[in-house]
DNA sequence: TTGACACAATTACAAATGTACTCGATACTT
DNA sequence: AAGTATCGAGTACATTTGTAATTGTGTCAA
């Protein structure tokens, strides 16, 4: 349904990266995963092509390299993705991925209260884009 | 991480049907995916041979078909999976996820009931597996 | 000015994935 | 028994993905 083709898994991470920086060259970018995972400049610079030939980055060029940035907003692209794992993984089902993280993602007391706030605003409340 | 290779998109549906089904040949396992998408038999089946291959399920011959059951619990299937969303998509912190769940998801409240009493529950409860 | 570097664009390629065709064996029908 | 429909195992293959080697082009130091 996504009017563009899904990203892939290592995409994704990129994507992300671009989001946090807003607008930034291969080298930035590198140097941003490079300081979790090991990773080849060559390899984020296809993953970047990919993404922009994908639509979900504008390309600009400055000098002669290129400037990445977001075209798709991270909310849709967040939205696709979820949407995707929880139809494939729980058949469509919401709850039970909550259930999960609420089960297995060690939130702290903090969080929690954060949660609680965020559910009491949001009952009754049936609007949205 | 996980000690065996990831599951792709598909054969996670797949291996939510075998997990639904307990034990199951090809055709049911195909009926009941044909249900929702169209889907060719062999298709299906390669997904299950591969699935056995990477160690997900237990394979049975059973006059001259093959039946499987699942030989890892989906928990650790899910959590695998999720984590590994949350790490790409969200740099490794659920919260986000969680946010985006209650407010992109439409839940009833019945259902977000349901959920505030699962946080009252786990609240201080540092417990697990 | 001329190598030696630095950096990014291009090109490459094996593995994984999505998808199905082919073929052989049973079962069903006259 | 011969013909045909069924069903699943085996095989095939194009596309996508992960990952990087190669090539081109300015930059600087001797």
């Amino acid at each position: 349904m996504p009017p563009r083709p899904g990203l892939s898994k290592s995409e994704l991470e990129v994507a992300r990266m671009v989001w946090t920086l807003k607008d930034a060259n291969v080298r930035s970018v590198h140097e941003a995963i490079a300081e979790n995972r090991d990773i080849d400049f060559t390899t984020v610079q296809t993953y970047l092509r990919r993404l922009a030939e994908k639509g979900y980055l504008n390309v600009r060029l400055e000098g002669r390299s290129r400037f990445y940035s977001p075209r798709v907003r991270p909310r849709t692209v967040i939205r696709e993705t979820v949407d995707d794992l929880v139809e494939r993984l729980f058949g469509g089902e919401a709850m039970p991925l909550m259930k999960h993280l609420v089960e297995e993602g060690r939130f702290s007391d903090g969080e929690i209260d954060q949660l609680r706030q965020l559910i009491d605003r949001m009952e009754g409340a049936d609007d949205e884009q």
